[in-house]
DNA sequence: TCGCAGGGGGATG
DNA sequence: CATCCCCCTGCG
């Protein structure tokens, strides 16, 4: 690939790995100190400098357009030190999980790529949704239309690995495709029926339709409540009681502030980086004296 | 070998 | 409404 241009923006509060290869998005890679995958169709990598954040740009457009894709996408003109400041003094318990999600950016993703990876998602890991997305995109930059997945088919995506998921994702792309659901107009709509348009696609049910509502529309009064949001939320806010998840979401949604989506980001990347460094320290000693 | 997993759908008390 | 089982695939 022929040399990008390269831009350079000064930022503060921004955490690159934590953003982009935590689970949010699933076409990021980490390879000599870049952060590379696409923003929107354009290519782009991205590294830390200091507090320089140093981005080349294989789109289309000038320095400003770069520039701009880049802030946009990374949110950097939100202020999330404030927002997480703000629930740590609504809600104390939360405040360990908030000060370690610093420099986490919600990303303003496309909401069709975010739909075909999140029904992606269900049952499955990180490693793996990459893997299958990568392999929808074939050798193609761009993600696949949704012409594009009806004509490929159940049967080959089955080959590419969605398993039960291929033939939610091919109704689903026909859906869209006959213009019975329409994404760019559920950004005018409130979330509650966004959300219910959303469900309305086989495949995706209500975690499934927040994570599209936040990542793809940019709706922060989203909250997806998977596994590890309910395990921490009902063990730092309910005293580890079983709660369910429409009932979390509620809950949050009330007690989280003006941006309970990106609270909910915050306490999953918290939950995930704990449990992972739980495993660490577990199983070592194990390991050992076996 | 087998159970199980970051979810959804459909059936059942 | 809560709970159960199944759905592909890959991993321990």
């Amino acid at each position: 690939m022929r040399p990008g241009r390269i831009v350079s923006l000064q930022v503060k509060d921004l955490d690159l790995s934590a953003s982009l290869l935590s689970g949010q998005a699933f076409r990021w890679n980490l390879d000599a100190g870049w952060y590379c995958g696409f923003i929107g169709d354009a290519p782009v990598r991205l590294r830390m400098r200091g507090d320089e954040l140093e981005a080349e740009w294989f789109g289309e457009g000038g320095d400003k357009d770069a520039i701009e894709a880049v802030r946009a996408y990374l949110d950097l003109d939100r202020d999330y030190a404030a927002i997480r400041e703000q629930a740590a003094q609504r809600l104390p318990v939360l405040r360990r999980a908030m000060e370690f999600s610093g420099g986490l950016r919600v990303l303003k993703q496309e909401p069709w790529e975010t739909l075909v990876s999140f029904i992606i998602s269900a049952c499955n890991n990180v490693p793996r949704i990459s893997r299958i997305v990568r392999g929808l995109c074939g050798d193609g930059r761009t993600f696949p239309s949704p012409a594009d997945l009806v004509k490929a088919g159940e049967g080959s995506l089955r080959g590419l690995g969605l398993g039960f998921r291929a033939p939610y994702v091919v109704s689903t792309a026909r859906m869209l495709e006959s213009g019975e659901l329409d994404l760019e107009s559920l950004r005018n709509l409130p979330t509650r029926e966004a959300r219910m348009r959303l469900m309305s696609a086989p495949g995706v049910g209500g975690k499934v339709a927040d994570c599209v509502l936040l990542y793809g529309l940019q709706k922060y009064d989203a909250v997806p409540v998977d596994v590890w949001i309910k395990r921490i939320m009902e063990g730092l806010l309910f005293e580890g009681r079983r709660m369910s998840a429409e009932g979390l979401r509620a809950w949050a949604v009330g007690n989280f502030g003006p941006y309970p989506g990106i609270i909910q980001a915050c306490l999953f990347h918290y939950a995930r980086s704990t449990r992972l460094r739980d495993l660490q320290t577990t199983c070592a000693p194990n390991t050992l004296s076996i």
